[in-house]
DNA sequence: CGCTCATATATCGTATTACGACATAATTGG
DNA sequence: CCAATTATGTCGTAATACGATATATGAGCG
């Protein structure tokens, strides 16, 4: 809004209650999404780091092919952990494992039949969702920033 | 749902691997943040959750002053879950806690000036990464809606 | 008022999962 | 071919959220 500093109830360290409720109000609005996501995932039969991997092997990039690696790096896990991850999922009959043909080290992953199937049901879900909190995501987010 | 279907690649499901790909970009960009903002709590001595609650305190709307509760419906975990996280949090000299004079089951909860400095500090970590990282979290959450 | 029900918080045992430490296999670079 | 690096896997541990349960307080009502 204003370019200058007007904002009121500023306290002596520089920060409003005000700053403080808009990154409360953006965690928050997260934590809706959040959420929901875990809530249909586990309604689904996925707990959700599983659904997520799902995901980030769905929307791979073409130049990266979904590894255990890959879904370490995509998902911000330690790769022992991604390893740990994989193996749950495959006990679940949610991917294949297959070593790769030119690196013999890593373990290249394949969605089953039936992991597809609950990611795009998963999938149409979040569409919709995001759509429905997206406002919400934007304007708290849009209250960090410029309004202070 | 969507008036026309144009999309590129769609599969036989309806969703397409760009729907994929631009839900699982959201999900990265929201990790980066969330991780962020873990590792900064971590390094100044607390757990993501208490800073958490620190936020939601400091944040809290006029209305409704901090206790045990409002901290469950804010940080969306069982009441009981809240209950345990104060009582870390007391044991770590964060929050202060004492029975509300009108509903004496209520426990109405303060910082400690030591949970204000800490939470002063990581807010201005937060408001700096958050500028930076607001672009890509628009674009990400841009490329589900209209784009498909 | 006394009784019952609902609400707010607290406690305890359990389950999940991420990690560190370590191990194994495969590749790379001399 | 050997040393270092990389990718994955295994195992014990730690943190924390939850369900079940308990206690205390408030609210409604005959």
């Amino acid at each position: 809004m204003n370019a200058v500093m007007t904002s009121v109830h500023r306290t002596e360290t520089g920060l409003s209650r005000e700053q403080y409720a808009a990154i409360a109000d953006f965690r928050f609005q997260l934590r809706r999404f959040l959420a929901f996501s875990e809530s249909a995932a586990m309604r689904a039969g996925l707990p959700p780091q599983q659904h997520q991997a799902l995901l980030a092997i769905a929307g791979h990039r073409a130049d990266e092919p979904p590894s255990v690696g890959m879904l370490a790096r995509h998902l911000l896990i330690a790769p022992n952990t991604a390893a740990e991850l994989v193996g749950r999922m495959e006990q679940g009959g949610l991917v294949t494992k297959e070593a790769a043909a030119e690196d013999r080290r890593r373990t290249e992953l394949a969605l089953t039949p039936k992991a597809a199937k609950l990611l795009r049901t998963l999938t149409v879900a979040h569409l919709e969702e995001l759509r429905e909190l997206e406002p919400a995501l934007v304007r708290a987010l849009g209250g960090i920033g410029p309004a202070g």
